[in-house]
DNA sequence: CATTCATGATAGTATTACTTTTATTTTGTT
DNA sequence: AACAAAATAAAAGTAATACTATCATGAATG
């Protein structure tokens, strides 16, 4: 079976939906490869145009900037987060499972569903991880658009957040624990990767396993002492 | 009395020791500036030399790119705090109490040494938290350099991490969590600023009494229980 | 068949990041 | 005080970037 994920993104992510043609999707797909190649600071639309076959002028008529774009494929990751929890996650299941598989999540534990998207989603995932220097972004933002931009992040964060309460009704952190974790999980894999000092990580085992453990410690640490 | 702070940074961090002159601190000095005022993006060589009323040439013999003078002053701040931290921090104090003492600088509660230096800690500080996005900059570097020049960060890491190991000598993630305590410090102040919905700050206490709250229930917790 | 609309092709602008060259000033040395 | 060496100022130049604008083309739509 075939599966179409189709989030609602903002309009304020793009000019024109990158969803609704080939051309778009090459768009957001050759961004998703250049980026990851060389960073976001070397991306250039220029170079895509070239990437993908088309000219400059065409890419602006759906990402009126670079940091747009940027913009775009986080909140694209975001949603997905979220998208894939309240899919995998079903009421049932006790609060205990529930946030082992979220942890699951943010790791990237889940390799089940590349089919079901166009673009590569380990790649999407290094850049977000990369490029998750909000600040920049958000100078350039007032506090409004700031709000709408980041509204998958923060609606994310709230679900994980009711999970943490479902285990200890009386944490006063949940949030904060929440975005924390979100966060830790981006920036340790990347440790493991490139400052391995700043971890505990050894060969014995794959980054993102160490990184799955840390963050399970850490939550049986903070929710069930 | 007066200090004179004067750490030994690696000279990958600059073409010429900025300390060494007026006009070098005086860059230093407006840099944090306007760094502060507009982000990093924004700021160039060209602004800096009308800023501080010298030519963008004079600016390139103390630093290569903007991007060394960004790696200049984070290295500077982490070099700070480890400094800090060895000076506050004696041996004949319980581990508990140095764990306070690293938790409420990393959180900038230390408002005590502000004469210690010629910077503007504070804007610094923010600056640091605004564009810790070491990923940039690190695809620019290869893994040795990258070694160098995080070396600080590392070292500071690493003295936290062995006072974790005062308080549980058996905990397997030390490092991680020493990694994550500065990281967080970070992000949750950032946050309680711009998406205050990723956290459960409210406008009881000051911003950083929340985040120095939050970092010592985690710490208490996974170091206690 | 006519029109619209997405795209292509091309050119242009302002800014940036950085280099180079040539003065001019400051500094240290004898 | 005189001189050499170094630091800085002034000015111009280059390549790349981040856009904007214009106009032609070709496919889809009505």
């Amino acid at each position: 079976m075939e599966f179409l994920i189709k989030f609602r993104l903002n309009e304020q992510l793009c000019v024109k939906d990158p969803e609704s043609t080939e051309l778009g999707k090459s768009i957001v797909q050759g961004a998703i490869e250049l980026m990851y190649a060389s960073g976001f600071e070397q991306f250039t639309f220029r170079k895509l145009s070239i990437h993908i076959q088309t000219t400059e002028a065409t890419i602006y008529r759906y990402f009126s900037s670079k940091h747009q774009l940027l913009l775009y494929l986080q909140n694209w990751y975001w949603s997905y987060l979220e998208f894939l929890s309240r899919l995998l996650i079903t009421e049932e299941k006790t609060a205990d499972e529930k946030m082992r598989m979220v942890l699951e999540i943010i790791t990237h534990h889940h390799e089940k569903g590349p089919a079901l998207m166009d673009y590569d989603l380990n790649q999407l995932h290094s850049i977000v991880i990369a490029e998750f220097s909000k600040s920049n972004l958000m100078r350039a933002m007032d506090t409004h658009h700031c709000d709408v931009v980041f509204n998958p992040l923060t609606g994310f964060c709230s679900y994980v957040s009711q999970i943490i309460l479902e285990l200890k009704p009386a944490y006063p952190y949940a949030r904060s624990l929440a975005s924390t974790l979100l966060q830790t999980a981006h920036d340790q894999q990347f440790y493991t990767h490139h400052v391995p000092l700043l971890t505990n990580h050894t060969s014995a085992i794959p980054n993102h396993q160490y990184v799955l453990n840390y963050l399970h410690s850490l939550v049986d640490a903070v929710l069930k002492h």
